[in-house]
DNA sequence: TCAAAAGTGTTCTTATTACACCCATGG
DNA sequence: CCATGGGTGTAATAAGAACACTTTTGA
């Protein structure tokens, strides 16, 4: 039987899954290390819990220095505790998500910028550690915690189009949707107030700009919804993997 | 910024809640700390993870160390890690739950029955460190977990009635439920096997026995399904709480 | 006038709900 | 013969799935 000292060798440190969504496309933000192990490659930004840090507080600092965002939507997903996971030693570290609006990070200082990308989920490859895992993990969650919450508000700028909604979790469901059975079932809800304006400048018939109903929404945060959705027969979507080594 | 070496003076340690359904009830099995600190306090079985220890395999090791019981549904469902949450130092603990056939369990030897005990979910109270807390995240992934997969397979004997399955989700989801209905949907996913025998002995018309498909419980694993139920208009059922303090 | 995406309804099918009486057994 | 829980079907309703053409705008 080992003593008790033995067993407070450990360290734990949060990753961060940094989900936005941008050009039709769902990506995730990368960090360029700059330190060892794994100096130089891009990875999940994390960082190590400090010793008397609460483990959600970490998450949210990792979070809060990667994006400058505040009050960002954030959930625990998985932890990870290989022991042989972290060439350092004694690394166990906890997952999580996060949903934020690319373009209120584009609004930020560069200073992480030039160490930071955005990258389409589908090219991200070769994570160093267990980060593709981690970062599996977290992309199944997400699926997951589309069909039960109203996930669009927290991706999508304040105004947006219903083609972009259903874009939206098109990317995220890698499937492709009926366009009226999707705008039946979305209005149906209640969730969307029409705004009556409409785009401006684009090469086709204006889209009607909606936002999120912030009362309905916090009613669907806590009691959650059914958002079945099931893939369009006609038309099939695969993802479709463009990364090259 | 705080050195590599200060991070690594944390301790990680599992615990574990353990399911079982017997007489109707949804119970959890608790044992007599016998140790510091809450030496003699119920509380939920877990121990720290050995250095050299992969994660999952504490949770594996304390479930066998409790049950006697091997090749056990084990899920890992959150990590607390509030900074002051263990009196005796910086102790993050990841919580698993687990779901096991109380009649193969009381067929172990004695030698840990001394020091534990199965209770009704409903009468657990005051459990020490955050261990109400953990109980109930696990006790709402079970919650979910129900409605996606064919989870009664790992609760239920190998031969069972269908109001004894019916039960069996009564006590998880914490409703009533229809028995035609209920019956009609279980019976139309080909889970099940009617096994052409009748209860025994009961004072009353013997039931048909089943058995779970076990090709089909693995598609269902695997990919999932939807039992969607909703509680029945006529009677409906409340949690009560029967703990007195 | 063309290209591009927006917008819109109906029919069919399937799943869910509500609901009440007779049956088999042991005591 | 009574108490106990087992077992069964149908009609009404709601939700989901399939499907194609017209509209509005900028270039």
């Amino acid at each position: 039987m080992a003593k008790l000292q033995e067993f407070f060798g450990a360290a734990c440190t949060v990753d961060n899954v940094i989900f936005g969504f941008d050009e039709g496309d769902l990506k995730i933000l990368l960090i360029k290390r700059g330190e060892e192990p794994f100096s130089d490659e891009w990875a999940l930004p994390g960082h190590f819990v400090y010793p008397s840090e609460d483990l959600e507080n970490a998450a949210v600092r990792v979070l809060e220095e990667m994006t400058g965002l505040h009050n960002v939507f954030l959930e625990q997903v998985h932890t990870f505790g290989e022991a042989n996971r972290h060439p350092f030693g004694r690394v166990i570290t906890v997952a999580y998500f996060s949903l934020i609006k690319i373009a209120d990070y584009k609004l930020q200082p560069a200073g992480i910028a030039k160490k930071a990308k955005w990258v389409p989920i589908s090219e991200v490859n070769n994570l160093p550690f267990d980060h593709s895992e981690i970062l599996e993990a977290c992309f199944q969650m997400l699926k997951r915690l589309v069909r039960t919450r109203p996930v669009g508000f927290e991706l999508l700028p304040p105004k947006f189009t219903l083609t972009e909604l259903q874009h939206l979790y098109e990317a995220i469901l890698e499937v492709s949707l009926d366009k009226r059975n999707f705008r039946k079932k979305i209005l149906s809800m209640n969730l969307l107030i029409d705004l009556n304006e409409s785009q401006e400048g684009v090469a086709h018939r204006p889209a009607r700009l909606f936002s999120f109903d912030k009362g309905k929404y916090q009613e669907f945060l806590s009691d959650g919804f059914n958002f079945e959705v099931k893939e369009s027969k006609s038309k099939s979507k695969m993802r479709v993997s463009t990364s090259t080594s």
